[in-house]
RNA sequence: GCGCCUUUAGCUCAGUCGGUAGAGCAGCGGACUUUUAAUCCGUUGGUCCCGGGUUCGAGUCCCGGAGGGCGCACCA
């Protein structure tokens, strides 16, 4: 089946008939010289926004007609109403209400109103006035059509609703659905919020390869292609930037992150989509503390940026304090706190132990003592860590790349901070032993022989990198997708990703 | 992978017991010089997701398939 035959989607009756009177109108406007398509540039020079609050105190019926405005963006209702129309023009920053008369156009351009459909886009040219119901209106001089919609657009009061349609053709999803585009625009701000916070602090962005030859740092199936240059050689694409932005650490770059796309080729779900957006930051001479505050320091100042500098978000349809500091709480201790002190720290650092509070909750067998701990954690403990929680103290045997810690041996320095049920961070002061890594290498690989795919091949090159030593260092790792997701209140990955992935359509 | 829900006009949705396919919006024609889901009059528009089956007759019932959503399982 050729991927160009049939690619062009076929029009129904009504659909045809609504896209045709459309052509017709773009044919009446050709006809007379202003043909949309040739419209090249137009000289806009304030937004919707700007003209709504700097005309806030105007009074119903009075006109700033000696301040002319220009701006443009798509007409998305005309309201005829005999020798005048008004109309409603959206831009980026929001809706400006238009007003056109007769009388001051002329037959000719007020008749290409005739010819100007729901979606069109237009450059306008007026004075600002509040009209008699009290909205804020600029009077239209004159206008451009700066492009037409061919496509009839969805319903004005319902907007799109159907949810598939909505991610193929977000473009439409956007146009209608002003929550769509305010979380998209939001989500920009986020990240770039983030990337000058963490610049703020000395770091380095640095940008690694995404095409690998063995792709490690996390356990997932990575997507396999192929370089033609190499003679068809078979890559991977990343599923985690750790490795190389730890080489950078060992060559004294001392504080590098990444904000990059990752590849993991599983599962998806509301809180899965194949590739994904990930915030991996490592700093020598840190350890999981200075992590902890400084990830603290940055959830605080991003709640800020999308609430306006309040520390309360809205989650649900509940509110969530971002006061610092955040709780903090052992991993073992809460376990055993949210469990009436049934649940101990001997019983859950002993394999049976586990298997047997296992039992206990009614929850399935586990295969390894990590799974059961991950269950045990996830039934006990996770549905109390609604407010930003800091876990502390992970048990080793679940924390493969993390430092013991110095006392405690069972334990390692690591956190993951949680809100709303949902791990948002996950942080650790680095394995730098270069033994103990190929050590744990090994380990996988005799794991992986054991049939589990998800473990990466070894990357023995990272084990040669930490042979010429690696400082002290604390990294941290943080999902964005399901950072945004919190802080725009959204419960699906795929309403905070202008394109998530969908399946070809037949 | 399993389960539940869903797919009807461009959009949002009805469609009863199996008996000629419906509404609102949009569109088209007309009226209207401060409307804002404008209003009023008139009007066009259907691959009922696809393929089988049952039936005199299927949007509706049965079987199979596809897309999508949610939950569970799996998974960082």
């Amino acid at each position: 089946m050729s991927a160009d035959v049939g690619a062009e989607h076929e029009l129904g009756k009504t659909e045809a008939s609504l896209v045709a009177a459309r052509r017709e109108n773009l044919a009446a406007l050709r006809s007379r010289g202003r043909d949309p398509f040739e419209a090249r540039r137009f000289a806009v020079d304030t937004t919707a926004e700007d003209l709504l609050r700097q005309y806030e105190v105007l009074d119903v019926g009075a006109h700033a007609e000696s301040e002319n405005w220009n701006i443009a963006g798509r007409l998305m209702s005309i309201r005829t109403a005999g020798k005048t129309l008004f109309a409603d023009l959206h831009d980026r920053t929001g809706r400006l209400q238009l007003y056109v008369r007769k009388d001051e156009l002329g037959d000719e351009r007020f008749a290409d109103w005739n010819d100007l459909d729901r979606g069109d886009v237009v450059g306008v040219s007026g004075f600002m006035f509040r009209s008699k119901k009290g909205d804020l209106t600029l009077h239209v001089r004159s206008f451009e059509v700066l492009s037409k919609a061919l496509m009839p657009l969805p319903d004005k009061w319902h907007g799109l609703q159907d949810v598939e349609k909505r991610y193929r053709q977000r473009y439409v999803d956007l146009i209608v659905n002003s929550d769509v585009r305010d979380t998209m625009m939001m989500r920009s701000r986020i990240i770039a919020e983030t990337r000058r916070f963490i610049d703020g602090n000395g770091f380095y962005e640095c940008e690694t390869p995404t095409l690998l030859h063995v792709a490690g740092g996390a356990a997932a199936r990575p997507f396999l292609t192929n370089v033609n240059a190499l003679s068809g050689e078979e890559m991977q694409l990343r599923i985690a930037t750790e490795l190389n932005l730890k080489r950078l650490i060992v060559g004294g770059m001392e504080r590098v992150y990444e904000i990059g796309r990752i590849f993991r080729n599983e599962g998806i779900d509301t809180t899965h989509n194949p590739e994904f957006t990930m915030l991996e930051l490592y700093a020598a001479y840190w350890d999981v503390h200075d992590m902890m505050e400084f990830n603290e320091a940055l959830i605080s100042h991003l709640v800020g940026v999308v609430t306006g500098n309040d520390d309360k978000l809205t989650v649900g349809d509940r509110e969530i304090s971002f006061a610092r500091p955040f709780k903090r709480i052992s991993y073992l201790e809460g376990i055993a706190q949210h469990s009436g002190g049934r649940f101990t720290r001997e019983r859950l650092l002993d394999p049976d132990g586990a298997a047997a509070i296992l039992e206990e909750l009614g929850l399935p067998k586990s295969p390894t003592h990590g799974h059961a701990l991950d269950k045990i954690f996830e039934r006990v403990l996770e549905p109390h860590l609604i407010e930003p929680t800091f876990v502390m103290d992970y048990p080793v045997i679940i924390s493969p790349l993390s430092k013991r810690k110095s006392g405690d041996p069972d334990l390692v320095d690591r956190y993951e901070l949680f809100c709303n049920h949902m791990e948002i961070s996950n942080a650790f002061t680095e394995l730098n032993d270069p033994d103990d890594q190929r050590a744990r290498f090994e380990a996988q690989v005799r794991e992986r022989a054991q049939g589990d795919e998800e473990i990466p091949h070894p990357d023995w090159d990272f084990v040669r990198a930490l042979e010429y030593g690696m400082p002290p260092t604390a990294g941290i790792g943080i999902g964005m997708d399901r950072l945004v997701m919190l802080l725009t209140n959204n419960t699906s990955i795929r309403d905070v990703l202008l394109f998530p992935l969908q399946r070809q359509h037949g």
